[in-house]
DNA sequence: TTGTCGATCAGCAAGAACTGCCGATAGAGT
DNA sequence: ACTCTATCGGCAGTTCTTGCTGATCGACAA
């Protein structure tokens, strides 16, 4: 995703304020590539802001997804994640802890021929592997429970 | 999905009585290759059978889904929808009207490099491509609104 | 520097989708 | 015929997300 300087002026040039809260948020998400939920990205910004509410977590994070800077996941985990690497990428999802990983392979042959596609008009084409990550798969006894965010991509 | 009678077969198999419910249930799903919601199909079998509950219809649903008779989809649109094809497959979505087509269409291309997996012991591959079905966009204003269920399939 | 208007706050509630609980009754399968 | 399961109504709880309100704070421009 883009850099919080970067960021901070597509907000002033769509009229919408710079102010500390947004500007943490934005910190949290750009440090590294993960799939945070709002509760997550709630947990990081809380940590440095204690007083910050949870409906401006959600506020700011539809901001940024209605801007283009942020795309929105739904896999089916119950809670929305959000995905701030903006190039076309896929994804790995742990069925069992809930650890999404990025996949940047392209698939050069996922293309819907013109007769399966019935006249739809395909905007986006998005691959999910579904499986056990190495944690969850291994022997040894791991982190089992669902986690709350902090996917380790 | 399997017909009516092999899912009779396979009720009793396992230890689960065949009632009038259960089975207008199953004639429900049988039909076509639809993906309703579980609120779809409560309408559905609504109409022959008004006192059915909902809480039935969602038992029996989840009931067909552990025993590996239908799957779950969770494409984001909110409620999940249940699938009774039981063939590998990927879905077409229409962003515009929640309308979701089978496509049959096998990917050869679509396996993850060992590189990318990262350990992940991968079961199952999704793909799903959206856009916009025919009806919704072609220029006369035909059904904008999100449907409830009844994909046209 | 000052003023304005947007952002944030707390706190509560609603809404959707789904599941749990309960006692009572109907009915499937043996 | 009998037993045990399924279903019923009906309500409440859960989780995630958004709406509302009025008061205050502060970012940004004049």
């Amino acid at each position: 995703m883009k850099s919080v300087d970067q960021l901070t002026e597509e907000f002033r040039a769509n009229g919408l304020k710079v102010t500390p809260q947004r500007q943490s948020i934005f910190r949290a998400l750009s440090g590294s590539s993960v799939h945070p939920t709002a509760e997550a990205v709630y947990a990081l910004v809380s940590a440095e802001m204690p007083t910050i509410s949870l409906r401006t977590v959600y506020q700011t994070l539809n901001d940024l997804a209605s801007m283009g800077e942020l795309s929105s996941l739904d896999i089916g985990s119950g809670s929305t994640r959000f995905d701030p690497n903006l190039e076309p990428h896929h994804h790995l999802v742990c069925t069992s802890c809930g650890r999404i990983d990025d996949v940047h392979t392209v698939f050069p042959g996922v293309d819907l021929p013109a007769a399966s596609a019935a006249g739809f008009q395909i905007t986006a084409t998005e691959i999910v592997f579904r499986g056990r990550c190495a944690d969850c798969a291994s022997p040894a006894t791991r982190s089992q429970q669902p986690n709350t965010g902090d996917t380790h991509a």
